[in-house]
DNA sequence: CCATCCATCAATCAATTGATTGAGAACACC
DNA sequence: GGTGTTCTCAATCAATTGATTGATGGATGG
């Protein structure tokens, strides 16, 4: 199971170590099947040493968390910004989702798995609410720019329809596996926010 | 903690009782929370006992799946179905939504805890995937109608709208608890599939 | 070369937890 | 009242699990 022969290494790289084995098992196993010792063995080290680094499994999960977040704004930061109209800058938002799901399912299953303890562990809910408001609020100033410049409808609502869109992309990953279906999603969102409205009509 | 002298009762009626009980802890606790001693203390019986009326957890897992199921359905059922255009019919099923957040919510955070779980529990799976794609479904040939009969826009993908919706719903309850920002998801929802697509322009 | 700190591990602990056992109470049927 | 079935519980088990302890090796600086 474990390949790499360990050496010894300070306690930022193995904190970080530690936090992705967790990642990877939860993502695995689900929160409730979350064991000390199998992120240890997956990380090559005694279980004391785990505890050496990381002091109580509540440290552990918090550690997840800021590791999250952290990936989380990573990505925020290197994304272009580059988008001409608010529509482009959208468009970029739907790439970016449907990128970590074609090429990192598991951040989005270890978020959504966080974001249910989140409800009833105010830790983790301290380090992940902001992390998800900062996400919609994101959105919602694309939606709210594109609405005033016209490359939105004018009666969008930004915070709701960013809730929604939000809502739209993790329940079209839920269950489909095929990422056609988040693309047919993103694609009735788009037609569901401009104008237009298909007040052409019928159907092509 | 339990209130009421236990007496001698068949093992539908416990199942029952077990099954509610279970839910209520999964929705105060979550999944990785439950235990079997807690459910008894709950339904006020023995451990012993609940393990007489559903031999192990797995058992009780799935238990749990059905009677959530039996729930869904039942509501499914009761609902009126008068609706005259799709759209009021979708605007029925806002509110069915929105009935469930106000006077169950455990509900949905139950389904949402073994929607997760969904994913690595092939019995679980087996019970809540059908009565997920059932809604979407449902939801879906109301889109359908409506894009059909002309209360609804013309370039509507009802399964990827559908998709949209729930998910839609499901994020705006995640974090907000004012039910009034549901009110405000399903409002963006609806202008956003109708035809008109704010084509008037300019705000009220 | 030595003292010190850091990282590591084998062994072990105490608590939790799913499950079982064996005996007894409530009930039904005759 | 007798008999068998159904339901219940106190006590206990075996396994799991988060956490600790005390010892060991290695690196670093003097």
């Amino acid at each position: 199971m474990v390949i790499k022969p360990q050496t010894r290494c300070d306690t930022a790289q193995r904190r970080r170590e530690i936090a992705l084995a967790a990642r990877q098992l939860i993502a695995d196993k689900g929160f409730e099947g979350l064991r000390t010792r199998d992120i240890a063995e997956r990380v090559g080290i005694n279980v004391a040493t785990l505890h050496y680094h990381v002091p109580s499994k509540e440290a552990l999960i918090e550690l997840l968390a800021q590791s999250l977040r952290d990936e989380f704004i990573a990505r925020q930061e290197r994304r272009r910004r580059d988008g001409v109209t608010s529509l482009d800058r959208l468009r970029l938002e739907f790439a970016d989702f449907r990128d970590i799901a074609l090429n990192n399912p598991a951040l989005h299953v270890v978020m959504t798995e966080l974001a249910d303890r989140a409800r009833r562990d105010e830790k983790v809910a301290a380090v992940i609410r902001p992390m998800q408001l900062g996400w919609r609020d994101h959105i919602a100033a694309i939606l709210a720019a594109g609405r005033d410049d016209g490359s939105l409808r004018p009666d969008l609502d930004p915070d709701a329809a960013a809730t929604m869109i939000i809502g739209a992309m993790i329940n079209a990953r839920r269950h489909d596996k095929d990422i056609a279906f988040l693309d047919r999603v993103t694609a009735q969102i788009e037609r569901a926010l401009t104008r237009a409205g298909g007040s052409g009509g019928g159907k092509p």
